[in-house]
DNA sequence: CGCAATTACTTACACCGTAAGTGGTGTGGC
DNA sequence: GCCACACCACTTACGGTGTAAGTAATTGCG
């Protein structure tokens, strides 16, 4: 037992930039970023928190981070594939990734310095267009739209009034929010598709991504033949 | 001088919620919104934090209103003109609106519930394409992409790594932020845009907006056919 | 005039991000 | 084997935050 490595049972994994993020992204993801603060994550940790502070140089720093993680864990374009295909595959993904952690678009407005993995990503998609023959200039058209709708869309579908947890509940429930807040005839169109949609079984606005995402992708693929 | 009603010289303007929203706006606007707290927005009307409490549930019932102020400023369809005339406009003055309120895109993200402002904004959207003749499904399809792209390419504009206050200085700006930051190598694709961006004299991003804009009104006229 | 409602004020509390300084611990050179 | 050193988690402290609670002043109305 001499020169115990690591099987002392009170040594607790060494803190990591990694594991902060990691930790902070967790917490983030359960209980809202409002209530993501330094003490928390500490104990979070078991830790105090200006521990924290060796590992990352301070909370917008820490945010940063966490902003770039969850780029990292969008699909980067396939290549081998044509452009189409690569482009609709990491669009759902960032989408994806984008829903998994619902305070990252609201970081985005204040992020100002993108880390390696979203530099990363941007590259690799540009890439992609260029290689499948797009001038630098169309490369530019289609990245613009597309990433547009990509946040845009997804910014949207979180703030819904109604739950976007897909699940049977949100037949009764768009409607019952609709109609609860307001008198229906100060907003009738609002109502009446408030009332279509809740009377469709199946509905989930989140369908709606890909239709729009196809749409998109037909013009760009019309103005680049 | 008996009932004195309001001439004596030390009486100040009354607060109320629309006063208190205002100025509230205003230093978001020029301070960010970050540093908006109500004890300095308490200052900055003349009067303690704890007054604006008679005029705001709570700071983020505040805010709350503010986007609903953003949203109110947002010009609404015209009716009398087709449907992608008043499209258009709309999308142009929202993008000028949550450009004019950098922060408001940011605060979406956590706001539930959308105010009267907002919901009169979505239903005359709603009933512009629906008196246009769309089905409730097709007027669901283009306000969810066309939304979608305007929020979006708002975001990515204001969270650019260079200035977007347009101006001639970005010529070299973009290129020298990118060059400085990374070794090029390392992200190719992403310095030859930058490059060739920097070299166009007027380049400015926003331009790309209309762009896309049109690309994906085109998909709505062709697919509403 | 007197009453009721409104609303600005003061005080207080728990929590926040983080600057500054301290102490213990694991590692590499002798 | 030992010691110096770099590292890193710790404690303490400060000025800021949102807001609950209570008080006092002003206003509008009978």
């Amino acid at each position: 037992m001499a020169t115990r490595a690591k099987q002392a049972p009170k040594r607790r994994a060494p803190l990591t930039r990694e594991r902060v993020l990691r930790a902070a992204i967790r917490v983030a993801d359960r209980h809202g970023i409002e209530s993501l603060s330094m003490r928390k994550l500490g104990h979070e940790l078991g830790v105090e928190a200006m521990s924290l502070y060796n590992h990352v140089r301070n909370k917008v720093d820490m945010l940063d981070g966490m902003v770039d993680v969850v780029f990292s864990e969008i699909d980067l374009p396939a290549d081998g594939v044509d452009w189409r295909t690569a482009m609709r595959k990491r669009a759902i993904s960032a989408r994806q990734a984008l829903l998994r952690h619902p305070w990252a678009i609201g970081l985005m407005e204040s992020r100002a310095t993108p880390g390696p993995a979203t530099l990363r990503h941007h590259d690799s998609v540009l890439g992609s267009l260029r290689t499948a023959g797009f001038s630098v200039d169309m490369a530019a058209h289609a990245y613009s739209v597309l990433d547009g709708y990509i946040y845009g869309f997804t910014l949207t579908e979180l703030t819904l009034p109604f739950s976007n947890t897909e699940g049977a509940a949100d037949v009764g429930e768009i409607a019952g929010n609709m109609l609860e807040g307001f008198r229906p005839a100060e907003y009738p169109h609002l109502t009446e598709m408030a009332i279509d949609r809740a009377t469709k079984p199946g509905y989930n606005y989140g369908d709606e991504f890909e239709y729009g995402l196809d749409l998109i992708l037909d013009g760009i693929q019309r103005v680049s033949d």
